[in-house]
DNA sequence: AGATTCCGATACGGATCAGTTCCGTATCGA
DNA sequence: TCGATACGGAACTGATCCGTATCGGAATCT
Protein backbone atom coordinates (compact mmCIF):
# COMPACT_ATOMS: atom_id res chain seq x y z
CA UNK A 1 0.00 0.00 0.00
CA UNK A 2 1.00 3.48 -0.49
CA UNK A 3 1.79 5.46 1.96
CA UNK A 4 1.33 8.89 0.52
CA UNK A 5 -0.68 11.00 2.31
CA UNK A 6 -4.00 11.67 0.10
CA UNK A 7 -2.49 12.19 -3.34
CA UNK A 8 -4.04 9.72 -6.06
CA UNK A 9 -2.05 7.84 -9.14
CA UNK A 10 -3.41 10.16 -11.67
CA UNK A 11 -1.28 12.88 -10.25
CA UNK A 12 2.04 11.53 -11.25
CA UNK A 13 0.97 13.03 -14.71
CA UNK A 14 1.45 16.42 -13.25
CA UNK A 15 4.34 15.32 -11.26
CA UNK A 16 4.59 14.44 -7.55
CA UNK A 17 3.83 16.89 -4.74
CA UNK A 18 6.25 19.47 -5.21
CA UNK A 19 7.46 21.39 -2.28
CA UNK A 20 5.43 24.40 -3.00
CA UNK A 21 2.32 22.21 -2.16
CA UNK A 22 4.05 21.22 1.09
CA UNK A 23 4.60 24.99 2.15
CA UNK A 24 1.46 25.20 2.43
CA UNK A 25 0.81 21.90 4.50
CA UNK A 26 2.20 21.90 8.29
CA UNK A 27 5.27 20.24 8.55
CA UNK A 28 8.49 20.07 7.03
CA UNK A 29 8.19 20.93 3.60
CA UNK A 30 10.06 18.50 1.10
CA UNK A 31 13.66 18.85 -0.26
CA UNK A 32 13.76 20.56 -4.15
CA UNK A 33 16.66 19.62 -4.07
CA UNK A 34 16.18 15.73 -3.09
CA UNK A 35 13.88 15.59 -6.25
CA UNK A 36 16.11 16.94 -8.49
CA UNK A 37 19.14 14.59 -7.33
CA UNK A 38 16.16 11.45 -8.00
CA UNK A 39 15.69 12.51 -11.45
CA UNK A 40 19.39 13.06 -12.32
CA UNK A 41 20.47 9.90 -10.68
CA UNK A 42 17.62 8.12 -12.63
CA UNK A 43 18.50 9.32 -15.93
CA UNK A 44 22.16 8.60 -15.51
CA UNK A 45 20.63 4.67 -14.09
CA UNK A 46 19.28 4.63 -17.23
CA UNK A 47 21.59 5.95 -19.44
CA UNK A 48 24.06 3.18 -17.71
CA UNK A 49 21.97 0.45 -17.26
CA UNK A 50 18.78 0.69 -19.72
CA UNK A 51 15.51 1.01 -18.79
CA UNK A 52 15.00 -2.51 -16.75
CA UNK A 53 18.60 -2.53 -15.19
CA UNK A 54 17.66 0.70 -13.11
CA UNK A 55 17.33 -0.27 -9.59
CA UNK A 56 15.51 2.09 -7.41
CA UNK A 57 17.73 1.20 -4.76
CA UNK A 58 20.50 2.34 -6.70
CA UNK A 59 19.17 5.47 -7.99
CA UNK A 60 18.34 6.15 -4.25
CA UNK A 61 21.83 5.78 -3.22
CA UNK A 62 23.37 7.90 -6.18
CA UNK A 63 20.89 10.81 -5.11
CA UNK A 64 21.61 10.21 -1.51
CA UNK A 65 18.51 10.03 -0.60
CA UNK A 66 16.86 7.38 1.51
CA UNK A 67 14.25 5.04 -0.99
CA UNK A 68 11.47 5.95 1.61
CA UNK A 69 12.45 9.69 0.16
CA UNK A 70 11.52 8.22 -3.22
CA UNK A 71 8.51 6.13 -2.80
CA UNK A 72 7.24 9.62 -1.30
CA UNK A 73 7.28 10.95 -4.42
CA UNK A 74 6.48 8.13 -6.90
CA UNK A 75 5.00 5.34 -5.59
CA UNK A 76 6.35 2.97 -8.28
CA UNK A 77 9.38 2.43 -10.36
CA UNK A 78 7.28 3.26 -13.57
CA UNK A 79 6.22 6.58 -11.96
CA UNK A 80 10.10 6.99 -11.44
CA UNK A 81 10.61 6.22 -14.99
CA UNK A 82 7.74 8.64 -16.32
CA UNK A 83 8.87 11.63 -14.61
CA UNK A 84 12.22 11.22 -15.52
CA UNK A 85 11.53 11.19 -18.99
CA UNK A 86 9.54 13.92 -19.03
CA UNK A 87 12.13 15.86 -17.47
CA UNK A 88 14.80 15.31 -19.85
CA UNK A 89 12.48 16.18 -23.10
CA UNK A 90 14.56 19.72 -22.58
CA UNK A 91 14.16 22.63 -25.16
CA UNK A 92 12.72 22.34 -28.45
CA UNK A 93 15.44 23.23 -31.38
CA UNK A 94 13.92 26.45 -33.19
CA UNK A 95 14.09 26.55 -36.69
CA UNK A 96 15.70 30.16 -37.22
CA UNK A 97 13.65 30.60 -40.69
CA UNK A 98 16.63 31.33 -43.16
CA UNK A 99 16.22 28.46 -45.92
CA UNK A 100 15.09 24.96 -45.22
CA UNK A 101 18.80 23.47 -45.80
CA UNK A 102 19.98 25.52 -42.90
CA UNK A 103 17.18 24.61 -40.56
CA UNK A 104 16.46 21.00 -41.43
CA UNK A 105 20.73 21.05 -41.22
CA UNK A 106 20.82 22.43 -37.57
CA UNK A 107 17.85 20.39 -35.91
CA UNK A 108 19.44 16.75 -37.60
CA UNK A 109 22.87 17.88 -36.35
CA UNK A 110 21.76 18.80 -32.68
CA UNK A 111 19.29 15.23 -32.67
CA UNK A 112 22.96 13.58 -34.30
CA UNK A 113 24.91 15.46 -31.34
CA UNK A 114 22.12 14.55 -28.57
CA UNK A 115 22.55 10.97 -29.62
CA UNK A 116 26.16 10.81 -28.75
CA UNK A 117 24.73 11.64 -25.50
CA UNK A 118 24.18 7.49 -23.77
CA UNK A 119 21.38 9.17 -22.12
CA UNK A 120 19.65 9.92 -25.18
CA UNK A 121 20.95 7.26 -27.14
CA UNK A 122 19.32 4.72 -25.28
CA UNK A 123 16.22 6.51 -24.65
CA UNK A 124 13.79 5.48 -27.65
CA UNK A 125 15.34 2.05 -27.89
CA UNK A 126 14.97 1.55 -24.58
CA UNK A 127 11.67 2.75 -24.85
CA UNK A 128 10.83 0.62 -27.87
CA UNK A 129 12.47 -3.01 -26.54
CA UNK A 130 10.85 -2.82 -22.65
CA UNK A 131 7.80 -1.13 -23.52
CA UNK A 132 5.38 -3.40 -23.73
CA UNK A 133 6.23 -3.89 -19.81
CA UNK A 134 5.65 0.24 -19.29
CA UNK A 135 3.15 1.03 -21.44
CA UNK A 136 2.07 4.33 -19.62
CA UNK A 137 5.89 5.45 -20.34
CA UNK A 138 5.79 4.44 -23.62
CA UNK A 139 2.51 6.82 -24.62
CA UNK A 140 3.72 9.59 -22.74
CA UNK A 141 7.52 9.81 -24.27
CA UNK A 142 5.72 9.75 -27.95
CA UNK A 143 3.48 12.61 -27.13
CA UNK A 144 5.89 14.98 -25.05
CA UNK A 145 9.10 13.80 -26.87
CA UNK A 146 8.66 12.50 -30.06
CA UNK A 147 5.87 14.21 -31.58
CA UNK A 148 7.00 17.73 -30.85
CA UNK A 149 10.48 16.94 -32.86
CA UNK A 150 8.61 15.39 -35.59
CA UNK A 151 6.18 17.87 -35.87
CA UNK A 152 8.62 20.49 -36.14
CA UNK A 153 10.29 18.84 -38.82
CA UNK A 154 7.41 18.45 -40.75
CA UNK A 155 7.01 22.50 -40.39
CA UNK A 156 10.08 23.08 -41.56
CA UNK A 157 9.33 21.08 -44.47
CA UNK A 158 6.04 22.56 -45.09
CA UNK A 159 7.33 25.77 -44.77
CA UNK A 160 9.83 24.87 -47.35
CA UNK A 161 6.99 23.98 -49.92
CA UNK A 162 4.55 26.83 -49.34
CA UNK A 163 7.90 28.75 -50.17
CA UNK A 164 8.84 27.38 -53.33
CA UNK A 165 12.49 25.95 -51.61
CA UNK A 166 10.91 22.76 -52.14
CA UNK A 167 8.91 20.81 -54.48
CA UNK A 168 5.37 21.35 -54.45
CA UNK A 169 4.21 17.25 -54.26
CA UNK A 170 6.80 16.96 -51.34
CA UNK A 171 5.73 13.78 -49.28
CA UNK A 172 6.54 15.57 -46.24
CA UNK A 173 6.28 12.44 -44.16
CA UNK A 174 8.40 10.39 -45.96
CA UNK A 175 11.06 13.05 -45.56
CA UNK A 176 10.71 13.86 -42.43
CA UNK A 177 11.04 9.47 -41.85
CA UNK A 178 14.40 9.75 -44.29
CA UNK A 179 15.64 12.33 -42.60
CA UNK A 180 15.04 11.24 -39.03
CA UNK A 181 15.83 8.15 -39.62
CA UNK A 182 19.51 8.21 -41.28
CA UNK A 183 20.15 9.94 -37.87
CA UNK A 184 18.81 7.35 -35.99
CA UNK A 185 20.07 4.58 -38.21
CA UNK A 186 23.54 6.24 -37.77
CA UNK A 187 23.38 6.45 -33.98
CA UNK A 188 22.31 2.75 -34.14
CA UNK A 189 25.25 0.58 -33.50
CA UNK A 190 27.72 3.26 -34.01
CA UNK A 191 29.20 4.13 -31.19
CA UNK A 192 31.49 6.94 -32.78
CA UNK A 193 30.60 10.64 -32.35
CA UNK A 194 28.88 12.02 -35.58
CA UNK A 195 31.11 13.46 -38.14
CA UNK A 196 31.11 16.91 -38.36
CA UNK A 197 29.39 16.95 -41.77
CA UNK A 198 26.99 14.29 -41.32
CA UNK A 199 23.78 15.97 -40.67
CA UNK A 200 24.52 17.98 -44.01
CA UNK A 201 25.08 15.58 -45.52
CA UNK A 202 22.22 13.92 -45.32
CA UNK A 203 20.13 16.84 -45.53
CA UNK A 204 21.60 17.26 -49.34
CA UNK A 205 21.48 13.75 -50.29
CA UNK A 206 17.75 14.50 -49.98
CA UNK A 207 17.22 17.59 -51.30
CA UNK A 208 18.92 17.04 -54.31
CA UNK A 209 18.18 13.25 -55.00
CA UNK A 210 20.13 10.33 -55.75
CA UNK A 211 19.21 9.21 -59.37
CA UNK A 212 21.05 10.95 -62.38
CA UNK A 213 19.45 13.75 -64.05
CA UNK B 1 29.66 -25.30 -12.28
CA UNK B 2 27.92 -26.42 -15.66
CA UNK B 3 26.99 -30.52 -15.75
CA UNK B 4 27.40 -30.17 -19.52
CA UNK B 5 30.06 -32.99 -20.30
CA UNK B 6 33.07 -32.06 -21.80
CA UNK B 7 31.82 -29.32 -23.85
CA UNK B 8 33.25 -25.69 -23.26
CA UNK B 9 32.15 -22.30 -23.69
CA UNK B 10 33.78 -21.19 -26.82
CA UNK B 11 31.45 -24.06 -28.59
CA UNK B 12 27.98 -21.90 -27.96
CA UNK B 13 29.17 -20.21 -31.23
CA UNK B 14 28.45 -23.53 -32.97
CA UNK B 15 25.68 -24.25 -31.55
CA UNK B 16 24.94 -26.66 -28.73
CA UNK B 17 25.76 -30.53 -28.81
CA UNK B 18 24.02 -31.70 -31.66
CA UNK B 19 21.78 -34.99 -32.19
CA UNK B 20 24.20 -36.77 -34.21
CA UNK B 21 27.01 -35.98 -31.91
CA UNK B 22 25.53 -37.90 -29.49
CA UNK B 23 24.76 -40.40 -32.05
CA UNK B 24 28.08 -41.32 -31.59
CA UNK B 25 28.44 -41.76 -28.18
CA UNK B 26 26.51 -44.29 -25.96
CA UNK B 27 23.52 -43.44 -24.53
CA UNK B 28 20.17 -41.99 -25.37
CA UNK B 29 20.77 -39.11 -28.00
CA UNK B 30 19.39 -35.63 -27.54
CA UNK B 31 16.41 -34.71 -28.82
CA UNK B 32 16.14 -32.66 -32.04
CA UNK B 33 12.69 -31.58 -31.92
CA UNK B 34 13.02 -30.86 -28.08
CA UNK B 35 15.98 -28.45 -29.78
CA UNK B 36 14.02 -26.64 -32.35
CA UNK B 37 11.29 -25.98 -30.16
CA UNK B 38 13.24 -24.59 -27.08
CA UNK B 39 14.46 -22.02 -29.64
CA UNK B 40 10.77 -20.93 -31.09
CA UNK B 41 9.46 -20.62 -27.76
CA UNK B 42 12.52 -18.69 -27.25
CA UNK B 43 11.77 -16.43 -29.89
CA UNK B 44 7.89 -16.21 -29.47
CA UNK B 45 9.30 -15.22 -25.76
CA UNK B 46 11.39 -12.23 -27.04
CA UNK B 47 8.67 -11.09 -29.51
CA UNK B 48 5.98 -11.31 -26.74
CA UNK B 49 7.79 -9.73 -23.27
CA UNK B 50 11.28 -8.21 -24.67
CA UNK B 51 14.73 -9.28 -23.95
CA UNK B 52 14.41 -9.14 -20.28
CA UNK B 53 11.34 -10.52 -19.75
CA UNK B 54 12.48 -13.84 -20.84
CA UNK B 55 12.46 -16.40 -18.55
CA UNK B 56 14.02 -19.25 -18.95
CA UNK B 57 11.54 -21.54 -16.77
CA UNK B 58 8.77 -19.93 -19.31
CA UNK B 59 10.65 -21.06 -22.50
CA UNK B 60 11.08 -24.39 -21.06
CA UNK B 61 7.17 -24.67 -20.56
CA UNK B 62 6.26 -23.53 -23.94
CA UNK B 63 8.77 -25.83 -25.78
CA UNK B 64 7.10 -28.81 -23.35
CA UNK B 65 10.72 -29.45 -22.34
CA UNK B 66 12.12 -29.67 -18.60
CA UNK B 67 14.78 -27.06 -17.76
CA UNK B 68 17.31 -29.72 -17.64
CA UNK B 69 16.99 -30.01 -21.23
CA UNK B 70 17.54 -26.72 -21.64
CA UNK B 71 20.54 -25.97 -19.31
CA UNK B 72 22.22 -29.50 -20.85
CA UNK B 73 22.02 -27.47 -24.43
CA UNK B 74 22.96 -23.78 -23.40
CA UNK B 75 24.47 -23.08 -20.03
CA UNK B 76 23.23 -19.48 -19.42
CA UNK B 77 20.58 -17.28 -20.71
CA UNK B 78 22.71 -15.64 -23.27
CA UNK B 79 23.98 -18.19 -24.81
CA UNK B 80 20.42 -19.08 -25.31
CA UNK B 81 19.68 -16.16 -26.39
CA UNK B 82 22.69 -15.96 -28.99
CA UNK B 83 21.52 -19.49 -30.58
CA UNK B 84 18.24 -17.89 -31.12
CA UNK B 85 18.67 -14.74 -32.66
CA UNK B 86 21.51 -16.36 -34.61
CA UNK B 87 18.64 -18.63 -35.82
CA UNK B 88 15.90 -16.12 -36.44
CA UNK B 89 18.28 -14.05 -39.13
CA UNK B 90 16.64 -15.51 -41.35
CA UNK B 91 17.55 -15.68 -45.84
CA UNK B 92 18.25 -12.61 -47.41
CA UNK B 93 16.25 -11.05 -49.88
CA UNK B 94 18.27 -11.04 -53.28
CA UNK B 95 17.95 -8.32 -55.63
CA UNK B 96 16.88 -8.97 -58.85
CA UNK B 97 18.73 -6.69 -60.76
CA UNK B 98 16.44 -5.06 -62.89
CA UNK B 99 16.65 -1.82 -62.13
CA UNK B 100 17.92 0.07 -58.87
CA UNK B 101 14.92 1.54 -57.88
CA UNK B 102 12.96 -1.92 -58.48
CA UNK B 103 15.26 -3.36 -56.23
CA UNK B 104 15.15 -1.04 -53.08
CA UNK B 105 12.33 -0.61 -53.10
CA UNK B 106 11.38 -4.65 -52.78
CA UNK B 107 14.12 -4.84 -50.13
CA UNK B 108 12.63 -1.79 -48.39
CA UNK B 109 9.52 -3.35 -48.61
CA UNK B 110 10.70 -6.71 -47.05
CA UNK B 111 12.14 -4.80 -44.02
CA UNK B 112 9.06 -3.07 -43.20
CA UNK B 113 6.86 -6.11 -43.51
CA UNK B 114 8.92 -7.64 -41.31
CA UNK B 115 9.18 -5.18 -39.13
CA UNK B 116 5.32 -5.59 -38.89
CA UNK B 117 6.58 -8.82 -37.16
CA UNK B 118 7.01 -8.37 -33.77
CA UNK B 119 9.47 -10.60 -32.93
CA UNK B 120 11.08 -8.80 -35.85
CA UNK B 121 10.44 -5.80 -34.48
CA UNK B 122 11.47 -5.49 -31.71
CA UNK B 123 15.47 -6.95 -32.43
CA UNK B 124 17.30 -4.01 -32.52
CA UNK B 125 15.79 -1.83 -30.20
CA UNK B 126 15.67 -4.82 -27.30
CA UNK B 127 19.24 -5.51 -28.32
CA UNK B 128 20.52 -1.71 -28.16
CA UNK B 129 18.67 -1.20 -25.05
CA UNK B 130 19.28 -4.05 -23.39
CA UNK B 131 22.59 -4.65 -24.62
CA UNK B 132 24.97 -3.39 -22.39
CA UNK B 133 24.24 -5.99 -20.84
CA UNK B 134 24.86 -8.69 -23.20
CA UNK B 135 27.48 -7.50 -25.20
CA UNK B 136 28.63 -11.29 -26.89
CA UNK B 137 24.73 -10.84 -28.04
CA UNK B 138 24.81 -7.51 -29.33
CA UNK B 139 28.12 -8.01 -31.68
CA UNK B 140 26.77 -11.04 -32.69
CA UNK B 141 23.44 -9.93 -34.26
CA UNK B 142 25.06 -7.11 -35.74
CA UNK B 143 27.31 -8.95 -37.60
CA UNK B 144 25.46 -12.03 -38.59
CA UNK B 145 22.10 -9.93 -39.34
CA UNK B 146 22.38 -6.28 -39.03
CA UNK B 147 25.39 -5.49 -41.54
CA UNK B 148 24.41 -8.33 -44.29
CA UNK B 149 21.47 -6.72 -44.80
CA UNK B 150 23.26 -2.91 -44.89
CA UNK B 151 25.88 -3.96 -46.82
CA UNK B 152 23.72 -5.59 -49.57
CA UNK B 153 21.74 -2.04 -49.61
CA UNK B 154 25.06 -0.56 -50.77
CA UNK B 155 25.46 -2.97 -53.38
CA UNK B 156 22.45 -1.57 -54.87
CA UNK B 157 23.38 1.62 -54.62
CA UNK B 158 26.93 0.87 -55.19
CA UNK B 159 25.90 -0.87 -59.15
CA UNK B 160 23.54 2.15 -59.53
CA UNK B 161 26.24 4.35 -59.52
CA UNK B 162 27.99 2.37 -61.95
CA UNK B 163 25.43 1.43 -64.23
CA UNK B 164 24.89 5.85 -64.50
CA UNK B 165 21.14 5.07 -62.89
CA UNK B 166 22.35 6.99 -59.88
CA UNK B 167 24.70 10.31 -59.96
CA UNK B 168 28.14 9.32 -59.58
CA UNK B 169 29.03 11.56 -56.53
CA UNK B 170 26.35 9.52 -54.96
CA UNK B 171 26.84 9.09 -51.04
CA UNK B 172 26.08 5.33 -50.55
CA UNK B 173 26.36 5.32 -46.93
CA UNK B 174 24.30 8.08 -46.24
CA UNK B 175 21.84 7.20 -48.92
CA UNK B 176 21.44 3.81 -47.30
CA UNK B 177 21.06 5.31 -43.77
CA UNK B 178 18.00 7.44 -45.07
CA UNK B 179 16.67 4.34 -46.85
CA UNK B 180 17.05 1.90 -43.77
CA UNK B 181 16.16 4.76 -41.21
CA UNK B 182 13.16 5.85 -43.08
CA UNK B 183 11.67 2.14 -42.67
CA UNK B 184 12.81 2.19 -38.67
CA UNK B 185 11.24 5.20 -38.38
CA UNK B 186 8.30 5.04 -39.58
CA UNK B 187 7.85 1.28 -37.58
CA UNK B 188 9.18 2.86 -34.75
CA UNK B 189 6.16 3.72 -32.63
CA UNK B 190 3.87 2.72 -35.44
CA UNK B 191 1.77 -0.37 -34.39
CA UNK B 192 -0.11 -0.49 -38.01
CA UNK B 193 1.23 -2.95 -40.71
CA UNK B 194 3.13 -0.11 -43.48
CA UNK B 195 0.99 1.00 -46.33
CA UNK B 196 1.41 -0.84 -49.54
CA UNK B 197 3.22 1.50 -51.49
CA UNK B 198 5.30 3.15 -48.93
CA UNK B 199 8.68 1.59 -49.55
CA UNK B 200 8.15 2.80 -53.03
CA UNK B 201 7.19 6.62 -51.67
CA UNK B 202 10.06 6.38 -49.69
CA UNK B 203 12.70 5.27 -52.53
CA UNK B 204 11.46 7.60 -54.81
CA UNK B 205 11.84 10.96 -52.73
CA UNK B 206 15.19 9.79 -52.43
CA UNK B 207 15.57 9.14 -55.79
CA UNK B 208 13.78 12.59 -56.86
CA UNK B 209 14.95 14.60 -54.28
CA UNK B 210 12.48 16.72 -52.38
CA UNK B 211 14.47 20.09 -53.48
CA UNK B 212 12.38 22.44 -56.04
CA UNK B 213 13.70 22.27 -59.75
C1' DA C 1 21.27 -57.39 -20.19
C1' DG C 2 23.53 -53.67 -18.57
C1' DA C 3 25.62 -49.30 -18.97
C1' DT C 4 24.93 -44.79 -20.39
C1' DT C 5 22.70 -40.76 -21.64
C1' DC C 6 18.63 -38.33 -22.42
C1' DC C 7 13.75 -37.20 -21.20
C1' DG C 8 10.04 -34.18 -18.59
C1' DA C 9 8.86 -32.84 -13.99
C1' DT C 10 9.54 -30.79 -9.75
C1' DA C 11 11.84 -29.11 -5.79
C1' DC C 12 15.40 -26.27 -4.01
C1' DG C 13 19.32 -22.80 -3.12
C1' DG C 14 20.69 -18.34 -3.67
C1' DA C 15 20.65 -13.82 -5.44
C1' DT C 16 18.19 -9.80 -6.75
C1' DC C 17 15.05 -6.20 -6.23
C1' DA C 18 10.45 -3.60 -5.53
C1' DG C 19 8.25 -1.76 -1.97
C1' DT C 20 7.40 -1.24 3.40
C1' DT C 21 8.50 -0.04 7.90
C1' DC C 22 10.89 1.84 11.59
C1' DC C 23 14.59 4.63 13.58
C1' DG C 24 16.56 8.95 15.25
C1' DT C 25 16.93 13.55 13.47
C1' DA C 26 15.83 18.01 11.01
C1' DT C 27 12.68 21.67 9.58
C1' DC C 28 8.51 23.84 9.03
C1' DG C 29 3.78 26.49 10.92
C1' DA C 30 1.25 27.82 14.97
C1' DT D 1 7.58 24.63 22.45
C1' DC D 2 4.61 21.39 20.15
C1' DG D 3 2.64 18.81 16.40
C1' DA D 4 3.27 17.45 11.82
C1' DT D 5 5.92 16.17 8.12
C1' DA D 6 10.25 15.58 6.06
C1' DC D 7 14.96 13.61 6.03
C1' DG D 8 18.83 9.65 5.38
C1' DG D 9 19.74 5.02 6.80
C1' DA D 10 18.90 0.40 7.46
C1' DA D 11 16.39 -3.72 8.22
C1' DC D 12 12.73 -6.35 6.56
C1' DT D 13 9.08 -8.78 3.46
C1' DG D 14 7.68 -10.95 -0.48
C1' DA D 15 8.15 -12.11 -5.06
C1' DT D 16 10.82 -13.36 -8.98
C1' DC D 17 13.99 -15.98 -11.42
C1' DC D 18 18.62 -18.17 -12.71
C1' DG D 19 20.77 -22.21 -12.33
C1' DT D 20 21.37 -26.95 -9.81
C1' DA D 21 19.87 -31.31 -8.17
C1' DT D 22 17.08 -35.27 -8.22
C1' DC D 23 13.40 -38.23 -9.62
C1' DG D 24 11.40 -42.33 -12.37
C1' DG D 25 11.27 -43.58 -16.96
C1' DA D 26 12.69 -44.01 -21.94
C1' DA D 27 15.98 -44.53 -25.74
C1' DT D 28 20.21 -46.19 -27.54
C1' DC D 29 24.86 -48.54 -27.64
C1' DT D 30 27.88 -52.57 -26.53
Amino acid sequence: MRTETGRVGADVTAGPATAQDAARRPGRPRSERAEQAILDATLAAIGECGIDGVRCEDVAARAGVGKATLYRRWPTKEDLLIAAFAALKGPLPQPRGESVRADLTAMLDAMARSADDPRYARQFALLHGEGQRYPRLVARYIEQVVEPRRELIRSVLRRGVESGELRPDTDVEIAMLALTGAVMARGRHDTTPAAPGFAARVVDELLRGIAAR
